[in-house]
DNA sequence: TCGTTATTTCGAGTATTCTCGAATTATGGA
DNA sequence: TCCATAATTCGAGAATACTCGAAATAACGA
């Protein structure tokens, strides 16, 4: 990953309802959202919903795909996982044990409620 | 995690010169760097610096110890799990198989170099 | 084709953020 | 105590980002 790429993701997820959408979007899953149902959910306009999406979209945290009059948007947990490498990259270099904390970010931490993740 | 401290983070590293700071305390590792070695190698004004310095220290990515004349910064990765768990959370609530990306990020991942991590 | 729904694009106003020079605080040594 | 070094705080200007109403585009069904 570019450290371009980085900086827009992180731009794009340190504002509030950018923020928002892309979590709405993580719990969501695979089924997505349309923007007008994040709209309605997050209570945020149209138009400006449309912007964040748009911000959210160049970076690759999200997708968008069109399904007759909506457009469904998915987040992208990949593009995350790129992410976090790119922030930690070298981090082993000299001192490993810096890395532990990291580590438990695995499997268990995250998907406690659902033992095959 | 709350949201805003989430928020505080992202916005934190989602600004060019520092990300290039955590980036580089994340190399430097436990030992740290001064605010004045950190200027030199990123070619930063001390005042300048001593903002972003400011921003990262308020939202935990990194910290602030004083040495003598100067103050030493290190990047806190514990944070950076915390607010990657923040990001993920309930992504396996419908869909397990989303997660398995990230479950990546563990120790084979980050850590190549060092057999340890 | 025409109207309706879903979403995006445009333009402008407001607010926030970034950077800098100058001044200030804090520490250690002569 | 006095000076030099290290870092931060202050205030202002320039640039960027956010939000909104209005208008435009796209898709579906009658």
């Amino acid at each position: 990953m570019e450290k371009e790429d980085a900086l827009n993701a992180l731009a794009a997820l340190g504002q509030e309802t950018r923020l928002d959408v892309f979590r709405l979007l993580v719990k969501a899953g695979k089924e997505g959202m349309t923007a007008g149902a994040i709209s309605d959910a997050l209570e945020v306009r149209p138009n400006t919903l449309s912007t964040h999406l748009g911000a959210l979209s160049r970076s690759g945290l999200v997708h968008a795909e069109r399904d007759g009059r909506s457009i469904c948007y998915r987040a992208d947990l990949q593009t995350m996982q790129v992410l976090v490498t790119y922030l930690l990259q070298d981090c082993c270099g000299g001192n490993p044990e810096l890395c532990a904390p990291i580590a438990s970010i695995a499997a268990g931490k995250i998907c406690d409620t659902e033992g095959s993740c």
